[in-house]
DNA sequence: CGAATCTCAGACGGACTGAAATGA
DNA sequence: CTCATTTCAGTCAGTCTGAGATTC
């Protein structure tokens, strides 16, 4: 039988099928290539906050990540276990866990950075280096519209 | 304190990232307008594969719908109660059964096109008319580079 | 015999909710 | 006392796997 996973062409001409399709393929690119080095998206988004934004409190980690609280907990033991970040009392406000990245954490970020660049490549692979751009620039005026309508 | 929830710039710029955002909306804005006439994606997958193809086996529209194979049998059922489809033995082969869409299916059909086709335009609303045809142009490339290599 | 189909029940990982404990 | 934070336990919806019955 020839065509017997055919999409249908209604389907697959609805931007969102074809956004939750690359979204599926992008996932499976991304996992994929992490786990060759034993980590999670969850540890790049928490190293990247970190790096950015400095040393942070747990939910303010989670809101910057877009992480539920209970998988910002779990994701920052993982990497205090390897050293990559530091859990230290807020001496301004016991209540708080300062969560800093160590130097250690730093490397490992550099790492991931390469890898996932990689992984961009391989996404868009199909595409031109600028259609790469106007792809990644549409895309953020979509995603920019309606976090900042719906967000808060 | 301001900035509490921005986005880490270099997450926000990868086209990994921004299309599971955008993924997310998507399925928001889907699941959204369609709970408002008590239907699901599943179920237009499955009509849109009938009205195109014809009648099919179960494990056919799974492949087709890329669908589980349980999910295919709970969405039937749920379209079979409401008279959209039809269920009948193979008189072929008795260990199918042939699936084909009613006139009210169609009925049905037509009405969730029209509703998909406004969340199509509420998803993709800041761009304009061939921005947004671009943008599909981009995504289905990709797509397809990707579901053409994995797949099978 | 092996392979495919339909169906149901159970499992499984991911994400959210509630509440206790702590301390400002 | 009230509020925010951290953490764990429980729950929940969505999806997949397994197994059985049937037929090719």
């Amino acid at each position: 039988m020839p065509d017997d996973d055919a999409t249908p062409a209604r389907l697959a001409a609805k931007p969102s099928w074809l956004i939750s399709q690359a979204s599926v393929h992008a996932h499976r690119l991304l996992t994929g290539g992490l786990a060759a080095s034993g980590a999670r998206g969850y540890h790049y988004r928490l190293l990247a906050a970190l790096a950015e934004f400095g040393p942070a409190s747990q939910a303010q980690l989670g809101r910057r990540t877009d992480m539920d609280r209970s998988d910002v907990v779990a994701a920052l033991n993982e990497l205090a276990a390897r050293g990559l970040v530091q859990r230290s009392p807020d001496p301004a406000d016991r209540r708080r866990n300062v969560v800093s990245i160590t130097p250690a954490g730093h490397a490992h970020l550099d790492r991931l950075e390469e890898l996932l660049t990689r992984v961009q490549a391989e996404l868009l692979a199909p595409l031109s280096p600028a259609e790469r751009t106007k792809l990644t620039r549409l895309l953020a005026r979509v995603v920019d519209h309606h976090s900042g309508a719906a967000a808060r």
